[in-house]
DNA sequence: CAGCGGAAGTTATACGTAAAACGTCTCTGA
DNA sequence: TCAGAGACGTTTTACGTATAACTTCCGCTG
């Protein structure tokens, strides 16, 4: 790779300069009022950029003994939800100087990576997602400051958590389908083990419980449109009164369950409910557009990153957990 | 933040195993044969494990003059497809102890910013799309070994570039079409100057040109499902004869041409067969089914890294572009 | 005119690692 | 018997940066 010459340091600025390295140090890191004067502190300056001057990392991360790198540990990349996040945590990260390092665990169960070896940083901090499970115990296991997402506020030992308030969703879906009068629910459950998803059937059964006359049969399917479609088809097949009203664990699933119920010669929502969770692009994109959840996962990885820095800086992160809206579209209607 | 005790050094694992520091770095480096007694090596490994040592990257970065870390420069994750490439890329590079750093090039033509400082980790290598047209400028102007993904080969002033044969699945799409009886052809293009467009539209151009009796019209939308819909709606409005088949120039366009086909009380593919180009999830959530190219993304990004890691060692990548392949579902059939 | 304080630098050092260069000690073969 | 060759380490150094500690010069005050 000869790239002719090796790439400047702040001593070849320094003899560009005529000044020595600590010059360029403090003028560079904008530490010489005071100590450098205004017509050297140019010099310096123009130094720098005639020669191209990048101050070496590696260096300064070892003398500062912090990186402002994190790591972002999400489970999977496969639905932009957590691109969202992630871009929303690269953006806070960004204004305040630091990187974010991305960390989708891997699907296949393979020999468990480890994510920070993969990761092939010097890190700051982390922020989990509670749903990338492979990487949780390496991750607890080391000492980094943490930051968990939608995870068990009780079960995360001490670590920051930050929460989207899909309690509230739920609630919001299930007020909404009652309103329209159904009564025979189906739920389509993620077959992932993960708090979120516990929350989601708990606040179902709960808020059906507390309503009169009313059923719920659940059945569970990998976060997928295959999936999805097998779960759905089987459970409409299944003999017994049909329910009116499916809400899915996330949008993916209720695309997946849209494709079984046409397959059944069923249409949505004229002889089946459908809702959905998470306002995905996907959700718009079939027919009828999908009742859904609105979550905003931006802000979520911005409150994440948020949270980070509060615990570098040893302030307690925000409070409270993250609103979520239900968006009302073609996929509801009053059962016949 | 504090943590009682700081990381242990490679000298805290010296000082327990009752060795030098040169002979841990020995030992954990794997370069200790013929150095250092297997009883010794156990030692250190013991002791490096009991006190749960990991290196320093900043440190060792710093001497080895390089960081096993590159960057991979996307335009944005808003599709699963650079998520895809990203993994790819990321499988490799893991597998020859490399890291990946992402950078979505900011969607808002914000102040550009930089994405070197902004990935704030030191790099040996960059991976770029010719899409994320904001960052070329500051990359093409950096030092770093570069390979570009789905760029002009011609323009790329000699840095390595993998490209996938967009060519050949337009190709593949233009020849179904035409077996079917397609003879008026709508284009529906993505609104964004880039090489892999271009080359869609040439392509399509040139092979209806070497056909008898095709017609060709084209219309422009910025890539997402809102702008297709627009679009395509104008299009559909617009006076004269209809065209019967709606090429684009991919999956998420295609999503957005089925809602203004819908809303014009049209069907696909009976009055209109459709085509999109990508194959993601959502071209198998949609009714019907979506006829598309399949892109591999993640062998894409496979590619992408093998190829740095070939520049990086002064080896030549690999030649040859990736092959695609049509994939036909249920949105063409033979024109009315 | 001693001496003090600030401006404008410079010199020196540490961060943690990898590896080159340098010691010992023991064993072997001529 | 003695040179030479391992085996098994250790000592030392360099990577590039940030900053603490130090120097020098000058202007001013008492």
């Amino acid at each position: 790779m000869a790239r002719g010459s090796t790439r400047p340091t702040s001593r070849d600025v320094a003899q560009a300069a005529g000044v020595s390295q600590a010059a360029v140090s403090l003028v560079l890191g904008d530490k010489w009022r005071g100590r450098v004067s205004e017509p050297t502190a140019q010099r310096v300056r123009a130094a720098a950029s005639e020669l191209g001057y990048r101050p070496n990392l590696a260096a300064r991360n070892l003398r500062l003994g912090r990186t402002r790198t994190v790591l972002l540990v999400v489970p999977a990349l496969t639905t932009e939800f957590f691109a969202e996040v992630y871009t929303g945590a690269a953006r806070v990260a960004a204004q305040h100087g630091f990187g974010v390092v991305l960390y989708p665990s891997p699907e296949g169960v393979g020999p468990a990576r480890d994510p920070f070896a993969s990761a092939q940083a010097a890190l700051d901090g982390v922020i989990a997602s509670s749903m990338a499970a492979d990487a949780l115990t390496a991750i607890r296991g080391d000492q980094l400051p943490l930051v968990m997402l939608d995870s068990d506020p009780e079960g995360s030992l001490g670590a920051a958590t930050v929460n989207l308030d899909i309690a509230d969703g739920i609630r919001q879906v299930t007020e909404h389908l009652l309103a329209l009068g159904h009564r025979s629910f189906l739920h389509l459950a993620a077959d992932i083990p993960s708090w979120t998803f516990e929350v989601r059937a708990r606040e179902l059964a709960s808020r059906l419980d507390a309503a009169p006359g009313t059923q719920l049969r659940t059945i569970r399917a990998p976060i997928s449109i295959e999936g999805a479609l097998r779960a759905t088809e089987a459970a409409l097949a299944a003999p017994g009164p049909r329910p009116t009203a499916l809400v899915c664990d996330d949008d993916k699933l209720a695309a997946g369950a849209y494709k079984a119920i046409r397959r059944a010669g069923l249409r949505v929502p004229d002889d089946l409910s459908v809702t959905g969770l998470d306002d995905l692009g996907l959700a718009t994109a079939i027919d009828p557009e999908l009742t859904t959840v609105r979550l905003d996962a931006e802000a979520f990885g911005e409150r994440g990153m948020r949270a980070l820095l509060a615990v570098l800086e040893g302030r307690p992160p925000e409070e409270g957990d993250l609103p979520v809206s239900l968006v009302v579209r073609g996929s509801t209607a009053p059962p016949r």
